[in-house]
DNA sequence: CTGAAAGCGCTTACAG
DNA sequence: CTGAAAGCGCTTACAG
């Protein structure tokens, strides 16, 4: 058999398809059509082929191969998102279904109120000829921008709250449902004065966490009272903000479900400043279960969403991967409620 | 002058260098030079041409130009940290500077234990042929991977707790002139029994400000005491675990340093938990400055180091950028103390 | 200062 | 099932 350089420290350029061709004693298309998975390869060729091609150690050139095939092997990761966690654990997720798929993640932050959103995202895609998207919340909220990417023909997948998109182009995780299994749980522990702090309702989350503790609460004979509804801004400062002012009540709530761990934390401030015990005068609860959330005291009640797995059946559903048998088939994911000291039975 | 077709919505295909060459009436070896500021074209040609540039809004592609160059427009962000906070703000520092830049980023996570990284690096610079490489620590302090890249005449910069490499290669939080500025706050509090929880020997981070913070003592005549010195993991649980030892002390220190916001939250659970008011019986002082020293009660003092400055300033060192004067000439930054209520006069 | 030719490493038609 | 030609959109030599 020909002896085949392999990779020489240093110096040695990588081999290319001509190289492969040639060791082989076939035409490069044929190496073109072994790297393609090509039905039309005679297995004794295909075999060949490969045997060469692991000899050698050759990997084809993305660069090349999204010239000719106009289109790159690049994910874009498109995110505005205040919460670094959210966006760290996506990404995670996103690169686990990546892993050896040859395919590389770009990120981009953006401004999601910015006027030069769509021209700037429109440039990007266009330019780097991305072979899809992922888009978190609440980017995937936009439908301008999920209009745009349908326009540029490039596949997307919106991770948000509830189903804005065809199921392909979806990966929903039901928000609603988690905030119902805090309302319950409140009521399960007899309280009846539930406030509620939730987040701008420019955050589609917070309409639909909101619209399923409101689901909740009335599965359990309960309504949200208007004077224990508060809204926030999704930011600690704002949990404090509101939850000084549940507590000036005079009837005051004796649980608050907030929208958010951020804000979440913020009552945690307020009622220590306002003399309350958490959970004995006031049980809290959180939506997130972020770090933070086990390392107050007492650990707080939070609603988990799983946002790594999120983000790896984002990837599955966009990246063809040979570690993987298929593409993922589910495209939705279940929060979960998470009991801890800072919820107990109404006072 | 010729009416020229502008982005059309949807169909239209991007102009390319043809298009330019042809409608400027220059060769495209023309366009390209202008394209990569070449000063051999005559002031006239060369506005002439940037005209019809901007007319047509064409813009090179990246994947004819990097498969020309040999090289692509890429960077490589790889990172093994287990704090997201650090990951998202060197994230969005490397961004800020790249941004307009044409450059995106990629990002890749790894395990810096894996008998695999080298090799895996490997493939990763040489198939995508990075621009260049940012190492964030503890991933900078591997020099396996640093001859690697340097092997494979990739630029790179390290960022780290200390210089580890020529100056154009390393960006330098001098980690241990913040843990002096900890030191010195603790002795002129009147401290002197001081304890401090370190992170793994295995991070330079935690031997860099272990080294500054007991210069910061010596410098105030004290030393630190061998019951007072545990090594923790960087994690939560492993300061709540070496607080309560020292808290079980009988000459217990009135003072404990932590070389990360996570052990110190740990301090705070253990304090409680042994009856310690922070900051009247015990203060608490944190490294990193993480968003959770603010939420905390009483709020944390601790030393910040500027980590999204510190991205764009490796972006900075790395990236050629239209938007920029010239490269950062600065390779360094200092971390600040931030002082705040959990540190107080000793008891 | 400018351009025609060849090439970067692949794939798409088009033949056979 | 396989291959020779042309092309993806740029840049590198090489000339002039």
């Amino acid at each position: 058999m020909t002896p085949v350089a392999t990779r020489e420290p240093g110096a040695a350029k990588r081999h290319t398809i001509n190289d492969v061709a040639r060791l082989a004693g076939v035409s490069k298309k044929t190496v073109s059509r072994v790297i393609n998975e090509s039905p039309f390869v005679k297995e004794e060729t295909r075999k060949a082929v490969l045997e060469i091609m692991r000899e050698t150690g050759y990997v084809p050139d993305p660069q090349a191969r999204g010239l000719a095939f106009r289109r790159s092997f690049l994910v874009g990761l498109i995110y505005d998102n205040p919460n670094p966690q959210h966006t760290i654990s996506h990404q995670q997720g996103l690169l686990d279904a990546m892993a050896g798929s040859g395919f590389e993640l770009v990120v981009r932050p953006v401004d999601r109120n910015s006027p030069k959103l769509l021209d700037d995202m429109r440039d990007f895609v266009e330019r780097q000829k991305l072979f899809a998207v992922v888009l978190p919340s609440p980017v995937s909220e936009d439908e301008k921008l999920a209009a745009l990417l349908r326009e540029l023909d490039v596949p997307y997948v919106r991770i948000g709250s509830v189903a804005l998109d065809e199921p392909d182009r979806m990966l929903v995780s039901h928000d609603g449902r988690g905030a119902a299994q805090a309302a319950r749980h409140l009521a399960d522990l007899g309280h009846t004065r539930i406030a509620l702090i939730s987040g701008p309702p420019t955050f589609r989350s917070s309409i639909e966490r909101r619209k399923g503790f409101e689901e909740g609460l009335a599965e359990a004979g309960l309504t949200l009272a208007p004077d224990l509804a508060k809204i926030g801004a999704y930011t600690y400062e704002s949990g404090v903000a509101a939850a000084h002012d549940l507590f000036a009540l005079e009837a005051r709530p004796t649980a608050v479900f907030c929208l958010n761990d951020e804000m979440a934390t913020g009552v945690y401030t307020a009622a220590r400043e306002a003399g309350l015990r958490i959970p004995e005068d006031v049980s809290v609860v959180g939506y997130d279960d972020a770090p933070i959330a086990v390392r107050l005291w007492p650990p707080m009640t939070s609603v988990r969403l799983p946002l790594r797995d999120m983000g790896r059946m984002a990837g599955e559903m966009l990246v063809p991967n040979a570690l993987r048998e298929k593409r993922a088939d589910a495209h939705e994911v279940q929060p979960q409620l998470v009991v801890r000291g800072s919820s107990a039975k109404a006072p």
